[in-house]
DNA sequence: CCAATAGTGTCTATCAGACAGTATCCA
DNA sequence: TGGATACTGTCTGATAGACACTATTGG
């Protein structure tokens, strides 16, 4: 039997499949605060909880490309970096039916972040309480921007845990930093980033000879403006492209 | 509408839907060097070509349950700590019908691995030839345990190469390298297992060093027998289930 | 004794945390 | 001038690489 052969007597319909979607982390930094983007499901199942961007994958669609198109269509975000996070394949995580997710994080700068929010896509910020609780990295809890607890449909409070734990490994040794911020922005700026993914404060000296150390950051020649004390110099990512 | 009206009018077979597998990625130490156990193909497609072991996840099955019974039933191997690696979800990776396959990672003891190849489940070992090519990773190709060039079906061998880099990225802060000697080994052992998955060598006190100072290794007091030089002394991994 | 490998000691470079000190802005 | 924050200098401890040194086995 050739393979051609083969391939036209196969019955693809043979056994019931598990549905297969994606969800989407899409995390930004609100107020000096980590934040992500959740939509509040106004239909059954589960009215009123606040649920990551997701949908259905298509029979003839990649993985990240039904990531793009849920980007567009659900978050209204033109485009952005995504990375696949992990793949959720409990039994009863949808009580519609049996649904195995692909989740994919995407990091958005400050302005595209709250350029989607004010988007017609119905977004809302969901601002993560990151304790520190070890490397490992603790339960992480959603909230409003008041403070209010956000309640989160399925398992999409794991998923946002997972997101803050990923981010929390790539902190180090890659761009995450960055991708979080606008073009231009202060030290003091990206150190706050990374204290607010890592949970815990950094010695401002060790920090800043870090960052000058390792190349990454190349002085604009600009200054803050509108400050009430010294302004600080502004710096810009100088390795755009490597991760 | 309440939730349970909802479910009852909602009909899960309106779209075409990928089918979902899981891969196996059975990694263990093979005469020294990193090596993976694959499944020579039989029927068609791709008769002829090695892959990994793997199968279609059923409809209220788990993807660790699915994991699990692949490693029993295509393995033969009773259990081991798999791990979600990632989910490969190309329209055109396989030619029967579009299969996302959502790929794990298990690192087997040296003797568990031995006695899958000895099992009747027809498992061969590829050794993994592993250049160093950087921190991120080269290509990785995969030979027999003579030498000859093994040719890998579907996008296994994109599996393989993810399967790798998970591993050197965790080679330094989890127990990987212990998860793949004995109970009891010698800390030359250790540190050859360590320069298989970086694919370059370690300085010797440097190695032994750290190891000590990090407190994941116990003296045995026993000693290596049969050599014919200074044994070696036999360590035991001093932490397990930390990670 | 020699060959071969086990195991140690020490020098140096790098890097991070701590913390105090100086610089520069606005009011 | 004072208040606030930006930015720097320096000490110290932890860790890794390099490399030579000693120790212990069989023959």
């Amino acid at each position: 039997m050739t393979e051609s052969e083969f391939l036209t007597g196969y019955d693809p319909a043979a056994y019931d499949r598990p549905a297969l979607a994606v969800d989407l982390v899409l995390m930004g930094i609100r107020a000096g605060r980590l934040a992500a983007l959740l939509l509040r499901r106004s239909r059954q199942p589960q009215a009123g909880l606040w649920a990551l961007p997701g949908g259905f994958v298509g029979i003839a669609e990649t993985l990240d490309a039904a990531a793009e198109r849920v980007l567009r269509e659900k978050a209204g975000i033109g485009r952005a970096r995504l990375e696949q996070l992990y793949t959720f394949g409990a039994v009863d995580r949808d009580p519609r039916m049996r649904i195995v997710s692909v989740a994919y994080l995407a990091l958005l700068p400050e302005a595209a972040f709250a350029e989607a929010l004010a988007g017609g896509a119905g977004l809302a910020a969901a601002v993560l309480v990151v304790p520190w609780a070890g490397e490992a990295g603790g339960p992480v809890s959603a909230g409003a921007e008041d403070g209010a607890p956000l309640a989160l449909a399925f398992d999409h409070a794991d998923i946002l845990a997972l997101a803050v734990k990923r981010l929390r490994g790539k902190l180090d040794y890659t761009d995450v930093g960055f991708a979080l911020l606008p073009e231009h922005f202060t030290l003091r700026q990206l150190q706050d980033v990374h204290a607010a993914i890592r949970g815990a404060p950094l010695n401002k000296s060790a920090f800043r000879r870090r960052m000058r150390d390792r190349g990454w950051i190349a002085p604009t020649g600009a200054r803050e403006a509108g400050t009430a004390f010294r302004p600080a110099e502004l710096f810009r990512f100088d390795r755009p492209g490597q991760f």
